[in-house]
DNA sequence: GTGAAAGCGCTAACAC
DNA sequence: GTGTTAGCGCTTTCAC
């Protein structure tokens, strides 16, 4: 192994430049304010050192890290992964680094890692936080936070609109000619599977079909699996799942019970992960745009951290979900068209 | 939005305790140094004032940061997450904290990564670098690095022992009548295809079976897609693909055609993702211990930090895969038993 | 066992 | 426009 080199400093790019560190600082980050024969000399200097400035130096004395961190409950779930590549992304478009933490579906461990990073960042994204409102509140007066899948009186978030998903999925079925749905419900506590009930319910009504809700499920595969029982049990010919995981946890255990979708029961789930794609048959779906939701979580933090004022542009971001047609939605026979 | 509050530093610690700030530091950094009625003193004082010290001021003195920094080509493959959770567990129980950042397979873009992150971490850990060895070697000379899932001469390394992998997969299929087996390769140029290939023949060698490759095709689902009509033309009773997306874009192609999985063409992938048993049918594979090799990473790193020393413990671990028989292997007829 | 002083790499006043 | 000075929060000699 190789001894790892002493990286250059600003002063070694100021010797070199024949300048002092301060201009070798202003003409970095103020290009403009520096005559520009002395920056190209400078700037000559810096990348022959091969310098890059060392941000946590520059964090303490400015107060601005140039890092943001991020929470999220469990990357293994595959909606997850997707929100941190928009965060990525564009957190890199800005120079900013990101400090990824898995909180294990943990609220203790998510306010921990909070604690944890926030002296590091200048802000921090909480994906579908698990902690209380009261909890988050306080996080907030630690740090900046921006919420992702929550909303919480005071606080930034970018949220998906839910009842408009269910309408989407809702209306989809209705046209195919469905008059009994069941629903399957994700967590009891959650945020977003409220709102999805709230949705479905105001969607079935106005649309005058019968709902048919199953009770509370986790949020996964096997949720689905433990579901599906109780769902063909309803009688109902087409179901809405919390999400795509409980959606293809159903599929399987209506396959190994003989029951054949979509042709006794239609199938929609909410998310659009790419295992949507891949199951079989293809799930349809409502696609809730996660990278955006990621790109624009980073957004509204850069914009809150060069304008702190409370009352300025607006904290909030709401996302449209679109309706995926695929496979597993056909048309169940119209009880109503003989 | 309330006004983020001003941090608690050392001094006010120190103040409230009325000791210096430097009897503050030891107390936190070196205990028994200092006297335990002090001790407790300033201990109260810290948490009394939810102190906690701002890493990068240490950093700036110490040369360590308490952070490491952890790239991957692409998060959005389900292999990725899992690596991750074990750099974040393992790293959280040493109080390191993770900078992640996605290379999106892009090799300029994961120096770029690690050029940029390398200032504000004490290592790096890179899985399945897409860069040659060549820059490998640059980068290790400016950093701390530890690769996952890649052998470069002379850098640490977690690998997975791709060639014994290889030879569970062709025993178990081997054994269960199967004598002309087909391979679908990965990318030409990745490392763990190389090693699959090597670990392949060696064993169908072995065994005297024959063995049918198709060809390099992407690591994707699309890629198993592609995959499947050569693979059928091949006229194998089974078929090994290069990773679990590969077999299951694979099984999703046969299906289409009519061909039955596992009647008709054994099915048997690699690594043991999520997707694989929730898969119809559910994928026989290879489980990679993804979780295992981030943590064992993670050790490795801060092993290279506490000392230096080049030629000191063992730099490489390697890890073992395991074969998970699930419903898609069946037993195909042998033609050597009629 | 504890305090005073110096300095990590950088930027922000303040002179010139 | 540019150099000088001071100091961000912390650790680490070096005295005592």
């Amino acid at each position: 192994l190789e001894e790892v080199a002493m990286p250059a400093t600003i002063r070694d790019v100021a010797r070199l430049a024949g300048v002092s560190p301060s201009t070798v600082s202003r003409a970095l980050s103020m290009p403009g304010v520096v005559n520009p024969a002395t920056r190209a000399r400078v700037m000559a200097a810096a990348d022959s050192l091969g310098y890059a400035p060392n941000k946590a130096a520059r964090g303490l004395i400015t107060g601005r890290t140039g890092n943001i961190g991020l929470v999220v409950p469990d990357l293994a779930n595959p909606f997850f992964p997707s929100v941190v590549k928009g965060v990525q992304a564009r957190a890199g478009e800005s120079d900013v680094a990101v400090f990824l933490a898995d909180s294990d579906e943990n609220s203790t461990a998510e306010i921990g890692l909070v604690r944890a990073l926030a002296k590091q960042v200048d802000g921090m994204i909480l994906c579908s936080p698990r902690s209380s409102d009261h909890e988050l509140i306080g996080l907030a007066q630690e740090t900046n936070v921006v919420l992702i899948n929550r909303l919480v009186e005071g606080l930034p978030a970018v949220t998906f609109d839910n009842e408009e998903a269910m309408r989407l999925a809702v209306d989809h079925l209705v046209a195919l000619g469905h008059r009994r749905i069941a629903w399957v419900g994700g967590p009891k506590t959650s945020w977003s599977n409220k709102h999805r009930m709230i949705g479905l319910f105001a969607a079935a009504h106005d649309s005058g079909v019968e709902l048919a809700p199953v009770g509370f499920f986790q949020p996964t595969y096997d949720g689905g699996i433990a579901a599906a029982d109780q769902v063909v049990a309803k009688r109902a010919t087409a179901v809405v799942a919390y999400n795509d995981l409980v959606a293809i946890g159903l599929l399987a255990r209506l396959h190994a019970r003989g029951i054949s979708v979509p042709d006794d029961l239609s199938v929609v789930g909410v998310d659009d992960i790419a295992m949507s794609r891949m199951a079989h048959p293809a799930l349809t779906t409502v696609r809730l745009p996660k990278q955006k939701a990621g790109r624009l979580a980073v957004e509204l933090l850069l914009g809150l951290l060069d304008d702190p004022d409370p009352g300025s542009i607006s904290l909030r971001g709401t996302l449209h979900g679109e309706l995926m047609v695929r496979g597993s939605t056909g048309v169940a026979p119209d009880p109503a068209r003989p």
